[in-house]
DNA sequence: GTTCGGCCTG
DNA sequence: CAGGCCGAAC
């Protein structure tokens, strides 16, 4: 407790020197000291009149208005609210995953990659099949296989030049049996002369083997929504919805001298490399990943594969549909993984229509399963990033995607989560627990840099090449003014590391910087303020000393102070201001009134000393503030 | 000389 | 909120 004064002190200060008699400040051109002073002065006999319209006229403190009447609050979104069709926040990370390297700017060359790849499988499919038409089936099991594992060869030839080689291995894999399945499920040598008797003979059995199949098919799928399921709580789905629109709102700032969000541009430049290739159907691409991995994802997922299938079923189109469900999430992948649509489809029109069902069955079946491996596999991965990251498991979300930069409605996940919940977060740390990895190396790495926190100072963004914005953008603005509920003397080094995805140079630094000076000079003024105004109430309410005087010397949540407090540092009022903030304030409040009453306010540099006071109280910045990017819309 | 905080002004 | 300016600290 700093220097508080009791009532009677004060009051036998004041009456000692009425503020009449007090003498104007001599503070060199301060402007709002010398109001202050007028306040005092026989001309102003009201403090309020000097202040603005905010200004409480009779209780200074008084809880004229709670949090939720701010002007500044906004409606939770309904919960029943159509998930908006935006590129959810979880699909980059999955998409990135997916791609071999998994570098974020690389995906158009991955896309390139994978492209050549699969017109290279393509190609050879169509020889395959020209082949097979000209009497060359003799390929059977051991030639087409050959072939396969040519393409394999071929495919990991160039995949292998990525990080993430067992991720490659598993889907080269997966491009195996596909293909293997589609051989046997073609007429082999000497069928094709006693097809009709055989398939007459074996059509019971095909019968069972569709059967078999079908199970299979409702195992797959089953397995694939329960690891949606965990997907979608590890990354928190119902966040991702949430505040949606503000991020994109701030992500639609508009001409801002310039200062576009590297993320912004990261996430045109992707989306470019993504469908400036021919064969990448962008807009079924972003169809299908929202149907795995939007807002609502499971609502969505099983509405649109009924609205599919009943126009589907419309269009007369047939086909072994059963899967129709998993399919549908796993078209993306098949696509991003660079599978194959060539077969698919040259399947299904080369052959009969059983053999083009079965195939059918049997590729989604692959595929299907396929896909959940790769969504078991994201989940390892993401723990394993966590688990490097330590105390900050969302922080692995910013290096995930492709296009993580600053990608507000993916931050906006990570954040939301952060902030306003622990659950998630202490979900995955126990998650990390039980992985256990260990990576020494990169730990002690990351410790050495970071000043004895759990996370580094420099997070990710930098480790991991994302493009750091060159400017200050609004956003990095409104994460300032939250961070100065914790930290008011902000040093540069403490700055750059809650801002990971800023590129510093002398200019941002003292940008930043001079932000802070300015949200200082703010909260003094208001301390003031106020301090004089309660000095001005004990003076001339009732003329006498007033008990109690302590309990109106403290900014609680529902007093005007914190109204404007809060109004000016979390003007969205999304973020809760942490306790730590109200009692700084009060020490402030209570040393601007002690000063003033005693009449210290008399000496030019009578800030200074709280100023001193003020600074000592700062609190550490929670590591949530090391993401990039925005906190809150 | 540089950095940073504070004050004043627009 | 930013620019200019000044002074203190290193």
């Amino acid at each position: 407790m700093p220097t508080w004064e009791g009532p009677d002190r004060q009051v036998a200060s004041s009456r000692a020197r009425p503020p009449t008699a007090r003498p104007l400040h001599t503070t060199p051109g301060a402007a709002r000291d010398r109001a202050g002073d007028l306040f005092c002065s026989p001309v102003m006999d009201s403090p309020t009149d000097l202040f603005d319209d905010s200004a409480p006229q009779m209780q200074t403190f008084s809880p004229t208005h709670s949090s939720t009447d701010l002007p500044g609050v906004h409606p939770q979104p309904s919960a029943g609210r159509p998930a908006p069709a935006f590129r959810p926040s979880g699909f980059p990370l999955i998409h990135h995953l997916l791609q071999p390297g998994g570098a974020p700017r690389r995906i158009g060359g991955q896309l390139n990659t994978n492209l050549s790849t699969r017109r290279h499988l393509e190609d050879r499919n169509l020889e395959e099949d020209r082949g097979e038409r000209n009497g060359q089936v003799e390929l059977g099991m051991g030639g087409g296989e050959e072939g396969v594992m040519k393409e394999e060869d071929s495919l990991l030839g160039v995949k292998k030049r990525h990080s993430d080689a067992t991720l490659v291995a598993e889907w080269s894999q997966d491009i195996l049996k596909v293909k293997r399945m589609k051989l046997e499920s073609r007429p082999r040598d000497g069928e094709a002369e006693e097809g009709g008797r055989r398939r007459e003979g074996g059509r019971e059995g095909k019968r069972k083997e569709r059967e078999e199949l079908k199970e299979q098919l409702e195992e797959a799928r089953e397995r694939l929504q329960a690891l949606q399921e965990k997907v979608w709580r590890a990354f928190g789905e119902n966040h991702m919805a949430e505040g949606e629109e503000k991020t994109r709102r701030c992500g639609n700032r508009g001409g801002d001298g310039g200062e576009r969000d590297a993320g912004m541009m990261e996430e045109e430049d992707v989306t470019e490399g993504m469908y400036d290739e021919e064969d990448i159907d962008g807009g079924e691409m972003e169809k299908e990943t929202f149907s795995l991995l939007s807002v609502s994802p499971f609502d969505n997922f099983h509405k649109q594969r009924e609205e599919r299938q009943k126009d589907r079923g419309e269009r007369g189109s047939g086909g072994g549909l059963h899967l129709e469900g998993v399919m549908e999430g796993a078209g993306l992948w098949l696509d991003c993984g660079g599978l194959v649509r060539g077969d698919w489809h040259g399947g299904i029109e080369d052959e009969g229509e059983e053999g083009g069902q079965k195939f059918a069955q049997a590729l989604k079946l692959e595929l299907g399963s396929a896909v959940a491996r790769v969504i078991d596999r994201v989940l390892r991965l993401y723990t394993e990033m966590t688990d490097v990251t330590s105390s900050s498991p969302p922080a692995a979300i910013s290096f995930l995607p492709a296009d993580a930069g600053n990608d507000e409605g993916r931050e906006k996940g990570a954040w939301m989560g952060l902030l306003t919940r622990g659950t998630d977060e202490e979900k995955i740390r126990g998650k990390v627990e039980k992985t256990g990895r260990q990576d020494g190396e990169r730990e002690q790495h990351l410790l050495k840099r970071s000043n004895g926190s759990a996370l580094p100072p420099r997070t990710e963004a930098s480790d991991l090449a994302m493009p750091l914005a060159e400017g200050l953008s609004p956003c990095h603005l409104k994460k300032a003014k939250l961070m100065f509920f914790y930290a008011r003397y902000p040093s540069s080094n403490t700055l750059k590391t809650y801002f990971p995805d800023v590129k510093f140079n002398r200019c941002v630094t003292s940008q930043m910087i001079k932000w802070f000076s300015n949200f200082r000079e703010f909260f003094y003024i208001q301390m003031e303020r106020f301090a004089r105004q309660a000095v001005r109430e004990a003076l001339t309410r009732d003329g006498a000393p007033r008990l109690g005087r302590e309990s109106q010397m403290r900014v609680g949540r529902d007093t005007e102070l914190y109204r404007i407090l809060n109004m000016h540092y979390n003007k969205s009022n999304v973020y809760q201001v942490p306790e730590r903030f109200i009692e700084v304030s009060e020490v402030a409040l209570r040393e601007f009134y002690s000063a003033i009453w005693t009449g210290r306010d008399t000496d030019p540099c009578w800030k200074k000393g709280i100023y001193k006071i003020i600074c000592k109280l700062d609190s550490p910045v929670p590591d949530a503030f090391r993401l990039p990017g925005c906190p809150v819309g």
